[in-house]
DNA sequence: GCGGCTGCTGACAACTTTGTCAGTACGTGG
DNA sequence: CCACGTACTGACAAAGTTGTCAGCAGCCGC
């Protein structure tokens, strides 16, 4: 019975994880901690993503309630994304999840070094 | 050119999440931290988790230095897997995340409720 | 020797996630 | 009108992950 990591798992560190669970949700995240963006804004910040997964992952973290879609009303439709209250609240864990991965990296780069 | 999330990522935020990308890495992370223990035991202590998917985790988790494998000189072979100091580095950080997962899981039951 | 436990592996099917491609709708500028 | 930009969707194939199943090797008790 294979399971999708999307259910709501018992464990609660897997319902955390299961937010942030997603190629590029990581990014994303990253990027709109740090300032609301527009679709194509972190479409062209995020090298490799393709505007497809990119509108999914957005739309699971608006369904998850980290993240808000908010309408701009410019001349062509604009669509700004931003943390919720509630993402905020997930933010501050992700930040430092962040800087233990930056010691991550410097302690695994010298040994896959190409 | 779709892509593993294995692959080291420029993202320190998604580094990190890589090492916990799985379907019970978080769940056997949640075990470990709060002691060591043997192969057998994970496997009865998690419901649902086949011993293949139980190993192939534990060993994703060595290679990434989070815990480590320890064979106990016992009668019969047994193996006892704990975080290494390098996981206990991890740790705090994944407490914390499944501290936001247990107000998660609080926040989505009313609404999911069956 | 047989059955049971331990820890583990390989092959392969089933499932999930991601990527590719085409297409929609709206508005702007030439 | 046509091309371009924005935001988004559907269908489908490719690639990835997980589950199933069989099997190995060692040790124990009978």
């Amino acid at each position: 019975m294979p399971v999708s990591k999307k259910e709501i798992s018992p464990c609660p560190l897997d319902a955390a994880l299961s937010i942030v669970d997603g190629r590029w949700k990581g990014t994303i995240l990253w990027r709109l901690s740090q300032q609301p963006m527009r679709t194509s804004e972190l479409r062209r910040s995020i090298p490799g993503i393709t505007e497809r997964m990119l509108i999914r992952h957005l739309q699971d973290l608006v369904r998850d309630g980290i993240i808000e879609r908010i309408e701009e009303l410019a001349t062509p439709t604009r669509v700004r994304y931003q943390l919720t209250a509630y993402g905020l609240t997930l933010a501050p864990h992700l930040e430092a999840l962040c800087a233990w991965g930056r010691i991550h990296l410097e302690r695994t780069k010298p040994v896959n070094q190409k």
